[in-house]
DNA sequence: ACGTGCGGGACGCCCCGTTCAT
DNA sequence: ATGAACGGGGCGTCCCGCACGT
């Protein structure tokens, strides 16, 4: 058999139906379907749609090269801007026209599928305290005038919102804006602080 | 019965769903239900779900106060702050937890629900536009470096990833961190520029 | 206002979209929208859908010509054949693609229409009547081996399945198979009983 | 449980409700609750209330004895009188009061639902083609003025107008008629013109 | 008396996520 | 591992009644 196993295809199938469609109108049916798997199988290898949604996620933020920043052979502000061409780079490839997954389910996601909210929350707060400990090396001895953490926030937010906008058609290709545009303010101001001293 | 009419009813039902819930996941039976309408009487407001969640984002939109990014009576960049300001306080008004409603359905909404899609573009575009004359305004003379629509998405970019982190129960109010850490980054970046003559 | 009344407006819709649809299927709310009429007038002409779909049956049956039946200055079998050319014609012409409404009615409406059901057995009934007494008067004196209202029955039988065959889109035009095979048949052999006196 | 599988269920009680009904009026709860069946089964078995009834028509018509008209052992027209004869005794049990399934979906289903009216010519085509093959070889030497085919639908024709008057509750069995009046007159002009050689 | 819009609830077909028997 | 059982719910539409307006 050419798949070494269901449970790989379902989470590839998984990935690309919520990517798709968002989280509730993605079907167990249509995923399974997608995997070429009977839809009886579902539950041999996942208690739920929720964990599904989760081992995807998961799946997903690996993916994110989260290792890039904490390349100690760069400086710090570089990591971030090396880690944020990547994932720019990824959302520009044409499998991934929907936006980033991360920020769809950010979106959509409720309390009431409280499992999912907390997993979302969680790979928020690891990517976030990446960044964070990249701007804090930033800027170590000087009187700092910013949050390490809001900047972290106000990166992510900027990113997340450029995403979501892949989504939803702006005119132009948004990711490039975030590059171009927010990226860079950011990060020079950092660096203007921390030549302050 | 103290609702003049129950299509009204209906509507703000249906907003607070759809807030509540996400596009998908809110029911007809629960906006009735919650309207205190019976489910049939839907139909007799609304052609479809879709046409619902498209009067529900018009209101939304026109509650947004672009009138402030129009007043004359300001200088151009204080009514970006302003309007701003004015969003990010009804954001933290505790009827707006779930974030805002029109970055959620950019993030949710896909090209299944054409109509849908569509008119999220279109409110999309009209607040671009209404930012847009204002940088445009803001550097009339000078040789500018920074292209006002990039700019534009750039702030709306930044606003929604922070709504969509309100959804995301973030550790700290992230529309803060927008008011203080990325508008006042960029906008003074465009003082700075207006001001090269 | 060109329509004299909303009425007969609705009767009009009422047997296109019966004729279109079958009883069932058809609609008030498409009726009315095909009458240009609002759907909350329907109720102030007819009690329900069951009474509109009698009043456009009745009409139906009204254009079907009966009086030929009992014309006295035609010889009685002559009669049955012009009746049967007249509905033949009717039904050739490009409004009357879906077949006889009378046959279709017959074929779907059921007990749980009570009153539909009897208002269709009365009409059949009352054909079969003009026709039966054609048969009685074209065998008068001789010893008769047909009983008329069989006849009657096995003429309307054909018709009926011709009909029928109409809306299941038989290869030929089917109503001419009737004329030209089954007509003939029966009514000759029925000539040459009434001469064997 | 006595019963094998749920689908033998539901397409027994879909045959039955369909008959009893019509298309149109049959809903899938009834048919399952009829079934004993959970609702949700339903669609395990059938992509559509359309499909489901192509397999309850396909299975009815099987139970045609089409069988008899390509018997070799008895003479052409024989096979036709014998065929009419196992379908009229079929229709005069009591559990056939609705008239022939087919037959009244001839007469009941549009083109709205395309497949189900492609599903109803195809059968009726294939019915008319073998008694089509026996009024050819009933005549095969002589200077034949009948076309079968135009023949074998004007039998047809009638065996439908008369199950369709059984639905319309007719005074007689109208079975009976057809089998009576109809069916030897046509069969014996057939055998008049054959001996004329 | 008729036009008119909406209240009203039941039900249409279809599909959901999940569990179970084989 | 699989196909099917299983019940609850999705959106949309049904036929009908009512209250108000003319």
């Amino acid at each position: 058999v050419p798949q070494p196993s269901l449970k790989e295809a379902i989470i590839d199938a998984g990935e690309a139906e919520f990517h798709d469609r968002g989280y509730a109108a993605a079907g167990i049916a249509g995923i399974t379907s997608r995997a070429s798997a009977p839809k009886g199988s579902f539950y041999n290898h996942f208690e739920s749609k929720e964990t599904l949604a989760l081992e995807v996620l998961q799946r997903y933020a690996d993916g994110q090269r989260l290792d890039i920043l904490i390349d100690e052979a760069r400086p710090p502000l570089d990591r971030i801007r090396d880690h944020f061409d990547f994932v720019a780079k990824r959302l520009s490839e044409d499998t991934h026209v929907r936006g980033c997954l991360l920020a769809n389910f950010a979106a959509e996601v409720t309390d009431e599928t409280q499992t999912l909210r907390r997993g979302v929350n969680e790979i928020h707060q690891g990517w976030v305290r990446a960044i964070v400990a990249n701007l804090e090396a930033a800027a170590p001895t000087s009187a700092r005038t910013f949050v390490p953490e809001d900047v972290a926030w106000a990166l992510i937010d900027a990113y997340q919102g450029a995403t979501v906008r892949t989504r939803a058609s702006g005119s132009r290709a948004p990711i490039e804006n975030f590059l171009s545009t927010t990226l860079p303010l950011v990060l020079s101001s950092i660096e203007a602080g921390s030549s302050d001293s």
